[in-house]
DNA sequence: CTAGTTTGTGTACGACGTAAGCTTACCTTG
DNA sequence: CAAGGTAAGCTTACGTCGTACACAAACTAG
C-alpha cells in the first residue's frame, strides 16, 4: 500500500529541494504518538522529532497543529467507513456502519475527544459514506430521511464512544480497558442503544 | 439564591484570612469567561483577573485547571437537570430530560467540548437523575433497562450537540447560528433521531 | 555556472500551567 | 491590648508549548 521504504514523495512541481516531509508521513506518525502515548504527547516537538525534523518543518506542510487534528480526523473517519457496503437493506447497512466506526473509535481511544472536537468535513463525510446512502435510496428513502437517520447513529455512536473511553482526570496509559466484564457492559449498552434508534428510524421510514 | 453581595463564604475552620474566593465563585467567573469568549480565553491567568485575584490564588481552591473545568462540568449538568420530573410516563419524562439537557448545552456551546471530554461523575449523574429513574420504575422497567435507555439518551444528545456547536477551525465569535433556517435543520434532525430512540425503548421496555 | 524554487532549520517571543516560599488579615488566647 | 496561630492570597520563577521570521540547503531549468 506505501511505496518501498526510501522512495520520497515527489512534487508536482519542477525544482526546490525534495520533500522528505508529507501531509500523509506527518498525519501517520501523529497516529502513532497518539495511540502510544496519548493526545498530551502530540505536540508538535514531539512530532518532528518522531520523524527526525525540527518541529517548524512541519509548518511547510500544515498551517498549525489544529490543522493536524483535523487532518488526523479525517484520516481516522476515512478509515472507519473504508470497508465497502454490502448489499444488505438499509437496517442492516446502518448497522454495520454503527459497528465498524465504533471499532475504529476503540482502537484509537485517544483520539475519540478529537473526534468529537473536530467535526469531520460534512462534504468529505458524504461522499465517504455514499455507499451507506445509497442503501437507503434503493430502498426508496428520501435523502433527506437517510441522512438524517446515519447522522443521528453517528451522533451516537461518537457520544457512547467518548462516555466509553472518558476516564476521571488525565488517566494516561488509558487502559483498553482490559476489564472485560466491563467491556461487556458497554458492548451491551451500546448494543441496546443501537437497536433502539434502528428500529425506531425502521418503523418511521417503511411505510 | 446568593447572600448579599459584599458577604463573604465564612469558611468553617477557626482563624485565618477571609477567603474572598470560592469554589462556587470560581466556577460561575469560569462560566462566565466561556459564554463570552470561548474555550481558549478560559486560562488561569484570565480567571484570576476577572475575579480581581492573582492567578495562583486559584490553587488554594483547586488543585489544578483540569479540576476547574471538570467541576464547570458538573455545574452545567446540575443545572441542566435542575427542574423536577413531573408525573408522567417514562417516554415522555425521557423526552424532557433531552430536550433541558440540550437547551442547556445550546445555551453554552464553548461547554461542549467539556462535556465531551470531562465526564460527568456517574454517582453525582444519578443522584441529580434519580427523579426521572423513577418515571422508569413507577411503569414496572427494570432498573437496568432505564440506565440504558436514559444513557443512551444523554450520549445521543451531547453527540447530537457536539455537532451543532462544532465549527470548523476556531471560529470563535461561535455565533449562536443566528440563521433560522439553519437552527431548524438541526432541531428537526435531533427530534427526528430522539424520537427513533424513544420509540425504540418503548417498543422494547412495554409489554 | 547561475538563477529560481521549494523544503528544512535556528533562534526567539509571548503565553501557558503551576511549584515554592512569603505576606496579609483574620481569630484565639492570655 | 499584645502575641501567636493559621488560612488565603501574592510574587517570582521555571519549563513547555505553539509558532513568526529570516536563513541555509538541495534540487531543476537555462
Amino acid at each position: 500500500m506505501n511505496p518501498p521504504a526510501g522512495s520520497r514523495p515527489r512534487a508536482a512541481g519542477r525544482g526546490g529541494r525534495p520533500a522528505v516531509l508529507s501531509r500523509e508521513r506527518i498525519v501517520a506518525a501523529a497516529v502513532e504518538i497518539l495511540d502510544a502515548e496519548g493526545l498530551e504527547a502530540l505536540t508538535m516537538r514531539r512530532l518532528g522529532t518522531r520523524l527526525d525534523v525540527a518541529a517548524m518543518s512541519l509548518y511547510r506542510h500544515l498551517p498549525n497543529r489544529d490543522a493536524l487534528l483535523t487532518a488526523l480526523v479525517g484520516h481516522l473517519f476515512a478509515e472507519a467507513v473504508a470497508e465497502p457496503v454490502p448489499a444488505v437493506p438499509w437496517t442492516e447497512a446502518l448497522r454495520l456502519f454503527a459497528l465498524a466506526y465504533r471499532r475504529t473509535l476503540l482502537a484509537h481511544p485517544d483520539a475519540v475527544p478529537l473526534l468529537a472536537t473536530h467535526p469531520v468535513d460534512v462534504d468529505t463525510g458524504l461522499t465517504l459514506l455514499a455507499g451507506l446512502l445509497e442503501r437507503f435510496a434503493a430502498s426508496g428513502v428520501a435523502r433527506q430521511d437517510a441522512l438524517t437517520a446515519v447522522q443521528s447513529v453517528g451522533v451516537y455512536v461518537l457520544g457512547h464512544a467518548l462516555a466509553q473511553v472518558g476516564r476521571p482526570p488525565g488517566t494516561r496509559p488509558a487502559a483498553p480497558v482490559a476489564d472485560p466484564a466491563v467491556a461487556a457492559f458497554y458492548d451491551e449498552w451500546f448494543e441496546a442503544g443501537l437497536l433502539a434508534m434502528v428500529t425506531g428510524f425502521e418503523r418511521r421510514l417503511t411505510a
